[in-house]
Order: structure tokens, then sequence, then C-alpha cells
DNA sequence: CTGTTAGCGCCTTCAT
DNA sequence: ATGAAGGCGCTAACAG
């Protein structure tokens, strides 16, 4: 109980009889060692409790096993399944990794990466990094220092590399899918302040303009789009805006504001996908759990996760940086149908 | 580009023209330094873009500013919220954590927590602790080498603090709430192997004895309780029960099950709350997103990690072991009205 | 095969 | 107020 310090690879040295090189030897199995000596080392570790001190070994090795991962909340569901993506590739390999929130805050993002460094990091994993970080080239600079990975980023910047999902080409598909059922006024729904959003509105223009030029009022904007309001922020503004646009299909950039849309269908006793469809976008949990299930995009953010943690294991061990753009595929489910007449 | 190494605490003495024990001090700022002295040192630190290494100061003083978090899965929502809390409390005093999934499985806990060990941690928590690794005493010998505090563990060890909800006092709450309303015939849904149902059972089983003896028939264990799949395993079991039970409330043991509950009832086409009440437990962020939104018990899990986090950073400093438990509260939504009749 | 030794980057007495 | 030196626990040559 009374804080009894560890042991350290001296003590089992001395109890094992033999030279700490010995030891280190035996646990690490990278030189022969006979038998018999081994046999002895490990009785000694085992009766001592002896675990290797993991941080003098990296201190000496200038080596790092443990990477730093820095997220904009936990809040949303997709980060925690980017994380669990993560989680998964990085224990595979042994590693460990360091969770930091920025809570949408330039400054705190900045301030949990220098943490990350000042703790000897090997790579880091930045999910939607800051604008304004990105703007100010603060990740100019620490990608020089340490090895860096985007999900989520869409600046290119020198050295980072980037895993993201062909998003423009996902939003082409789910469009032209719903307009393969026939709908012709789909309405757009997005939120604020997000690259993201950005080229998902820019799509929509181009497929739309092809067919109809009414797209102008059909784009609605509901605020912040990833918080824990965003579902009942979508409601309120669709319950005004649907009697009066009536749109036959909504397109929502994400699944939180295609629960809120599918919330205001409930309240103006619209049935989905009956009286009109709506599309969703991530293929978070939330899509599956509610009633009737989303057809959405999937984003697959396991993959995404676990595609951004190899990479970045790959370029911490001398890879170049490179892009990575996977393709989101459509999940068809029960809120979207023929346009009815 | 080219591995650059680090400057190190020689390079800024060199630099500054001073020795390393005066940077040592002007970093830490634990002893006095001349003014003039310490421009020069910060002047070296800002040119040479200087970050002290945190491992090996804390190889030196033996002390350890991270901590390790072990949990059981992201998927569920209810733990990425903790880990919100306990990343809040961790933040504001300088520490960092580990992260690891231990996916239900007691031996990758194990490793988990080893791992964790050997990095030096100041302590853990562990979310969810295996029930196997407790009976093995695992957690016995490991308390001894580091502190440890478990969120809704239900065993108690020696020296292993623990935060936890009040549940068995939670769940009566919310039974009396519902008999208040006039309901007799409730519903009990739980999952497998959990401390927690279990709590809950028996809580259910005292209070409906005393009105009825038709309990029995009205437990239902809908299976694995956490999963991706909870809602659907839910909502196929009682599509089934409730035409035959005909209650006219269900009492779930998490939110997933609630939401499980509801959609059996749109299945069914009962009307919520009119035809049949639904009272879920924890208060995920879900409950709000689905109509009509759940009424439940809140767990705060938010203040659940914040809450372990603190007692750990105590424990660590010092601190003996205790018990926080904290009190669920109730909170009525839309699916709760009174009996029909 | 095994032992000896020199650091890794930093903090901390102990002198000055 | 500052510098010199020892050591935290471990690994990696270098000898034997």
């Amino acid at each position: 109980m009374e804080e009894k310090k560890q042991a350290t690879i001296v003590d089992v040295a001395k109890a094992a009889g033999v030279s700490v090189a010995t030891v280190s030897r035996v646990v690490n199995g990278n030189y022969p060692v006979k038998r018999e000596t081994q046999e002895k080392v490990k009785a000694a570790i085992n009766s001592l409790n002896y675990v290797p001190n993991v941080q003098a070994r990296e201190l000496n090795t200038r080596k790092s096993t443990t990477i730093g991962v820095v997220v904009p909340g936990l809040h949303n569901m997709f980060f925690a399944e980017v994380i669990d993506g993560i989680e998964e590739a990085v224990r595979q390999i042994g590693f460990s990794f360091l969770l930091n929130c920025a809570k949408n805050d330039p400054k705190q993002e900045s301030q949990a990466i220098n943490a990350l460094v000042a703790r000897n990091v090997s790579g880091i994993i930045v999910i939607s990094p800051n604008t304004k970080n990105i703007k100010e080239s603060f990740y100019e600079k620490l990608v020089e220092r340490v090895p860096l990975v985007f999900i989520n980023g869409y600046h290119r910047i020198n050295g980072v590399s980037y895993v993201g999902n062909d998003e423009q080409l996902g939003c082409k598909t789910a469009l032209d899918y719903l307009q393969g059922l026939g709908h012709k006024r789909i309405l757009f729904v997005r939120g604020d302040n997000s690259d993201s959003y950005d080229i998902k509105e820019e799509t929509y223009r181009q497929v739309m303009t092809e067919d109809s030029n009414t797209a102008e009022a059909y784009i609605v904007n509901i605020g912040e789009g990833n918080g824990v309001d965003t579902v009942d922020a979508t409601m309120a503004v669709l319950v005004k805006k649907l009697p009066q646009l009536k749109p036959t299909a909504i397109f929502c950039c994400n699944d939180l504001m295609a629960v809120g849309a599918l919330n205001a269908c409930k309240r103006l006793r619209l049935s989905v996908p009956q009286d009109i469809s709506i599309m969703g976008y991530d293929n978070i949990a939330l899509s599956r759990l509610v009633e009737p299930k989303l057809t959405t995009m999937d984003q697959n953010m396991f993959q995404l996760g676990e595609s951004a943690a190899k990479l970045l294991i790959e370029t911490i061990r001398g890879g170049k940086s490179k892009r990575i753009l996977l393709d989101n595929v459509l999940v068809v489910r029960d809120t979207t149908g023929e346009v009815s007449r």
C-alpha cells in the first residue's frame, strides 16, 4: 500500500544474478540468451512483478509508440466512431494514443497539440482541423517536427497526409439517386461553417441547375450542424419551410439534420417516404435507430479512423505523406421512395 | 523535413550562454533567476522552438501527469459522454489521458491496463470493469501499484475508489413515478450480464410485489444490452410480447432498449403515451432525438466522468480512496402519461 | 553468450 | 543567482 516503488531492471538483474544488459535482452528478445539464464531472469521478473518502464526506454531510443489524436468533441457520434477505428488500428501494432478535445476552439486545438508534442508523441491525427489554425500556418511549422494526418481537412498542406471521403462524388450519387426516383423539387439542408457543407452545396447547384433553376430558394441553412441541438433546430426550421416550399425530397448534409427533417415531417403529418423522401449523410448509428430507418450515404467512419492511423504509422516509419480518398456508398433504407404523383 | 531533431535543454543553454540548470529554472519557474537571464533564456527557447521533453522530466521526477482510461467501447454514446467529462477535468489540471477500449473482453482489458502501467500513468479510470477480472483479484494487486477509480463497478475492492449512480434509488423513483400515473402492469426490459440490470431487476421485484405478483412474466431479457443491435433486438422481442402481455407501461434498463420499445409500438400501431407509456434510463443524447422524446432517468454521464477524474487526481496526490454515489434525476418528456382506462 | 559503460533529456542537491 | 554533477530506468555499442 505504501508507495512501494516499482521494481526496476536493476532489481531484476540483482535478483537473477545477472547484468542489466541480460535482463534487457530477455525482455526485448533481440539478442541470444542462454536457455537457463532466460529462465532465471523470467523468474525474477515474475516474482518482482517487474514491468519495463516504457518512458525510459523511449527516452533512450528516441522512439515513441504513442500517438496523439485531436478531435472537436465526442458529443457527435461521428467522431466516436472514427476514434473507434483509430483505436483498433493503433492497438494492433502496440501503440497507444492520447486523446484531446478541441471543442472547435482554435486556441484549445493548438494548445492540445503542443501538449502532445511535449509528450513526445511520434505522430498526430487531427480530425476536422480548425480552419483558423490552418490559415495561420500553424500546421506548416508543426509538420516539420512531427508527422501529421488530417481527417476531413479540406486544405492541402505540404507534408501533411490526408484521409477523407469523396463527398463531392458521394453527394452527386445521392442526388442522382433521388432524381432517378423522379424527384425534381429537392430541398438542400446544410449547416454553418464547414467546408464539407460548401462542397455539397456546390455539387447540389451543379446537379440541380441542369434540370431546374429553383435551386436557390431550396437551399436552407439550419445553423450549427454538429451540436446537440442540431436535430431540434432542423425540425424547427423545416416545420416552417416545408409547407411553403413543398419539396418531394429532402437532402440533408448529415444524419442529425435528416432526423430533424424526419421529426418535422411527423409534426406536419407527412408520411415518409410516401409523401416525401428524406436522405441523410454519414450513416452514423443513429440512422438505423429511428423509425423509419434513414436512407443515407455511408462515410464509414471506422474505416476513416483506421486508415488514418495506418497512414500515420507508415509516415512515422519513414513513408512519404499522401492522400487517401474513400468512396461513400449509398445505403438505401426506408426514408426514400418514388415520387408520388 | 529531414528529421531535424528537437532542440534540447542543452541546446538552449548553449544558445543562451547559461547552464542547463538555469534553463530548467526558468522553464519551471521554481527558483529565482535574474530578470535579464530570464530574457536571454526565453529568447533562446523561442528561436530554437524548444519544447521541454515531458518524458524525460517525468522519468527524472518519478511523477507522471498522464492517466489511463479504459472503456468497453465507444459505440455506446453513454461512454462517449463519460469520456467527455473525464477529458474536461483532466485538461483543466494539465494532465493528459491515454484511452483504451476493452471490448468487454477481460483479456483485452487486463492487457490494456498493463500497457498503461508500463507507460507510467499516475492513475487509471476503468469504466464498467470486467467482472471476471474482478473475481480473479487482478485489480486487488493492481491497486497496490497505481491508484484506481471504477465508474459503474459494483464490487467493493479495498483501496479502489468508486463513482457511480444510485441506480437502486433511481429505479425506484422511476417505478414510483409510473405507478403514480396509475400503471399496474409494467413490463421490465433488461439485458444480459450486467450488475446494473440485476440491481434494477431486484428493485423492480420489490416494488412490484407490493401490489401484484404478476412480476415474473413481465421481466424480459433482450440479450446484449449495449450493442449496435440492441434497439432492433428489443423491438423484435417486444413486437411479440406486447400483444400477449398487454402492459400499460414499459420500464427499460437503458435508453437503447427504450427506443427499441418505441419502435415496437410504432409497428404495432400503439400510440405513445396514449396507449402505452415508455420509460428509459441513462438520458443519452439519443433520448432527445427520437419522436416522441423519451422520458428517462438522467445518469449525468458527463458528471460521472468529471467526478471520477477529480477523485483520481485527488488519490494520486495522496488522498484516500472513497466512494461517490450520484443521484439520478427523473426527466419527464413525452413518452409517459396517465394510464388509459 | 554475457557484462560494462555511456548516454537519452531533464531536475536537483550541493557548491560557489 | 548560477553552475557542476549525479542519477531517473533503460538500451546499445563494445569488450570479453
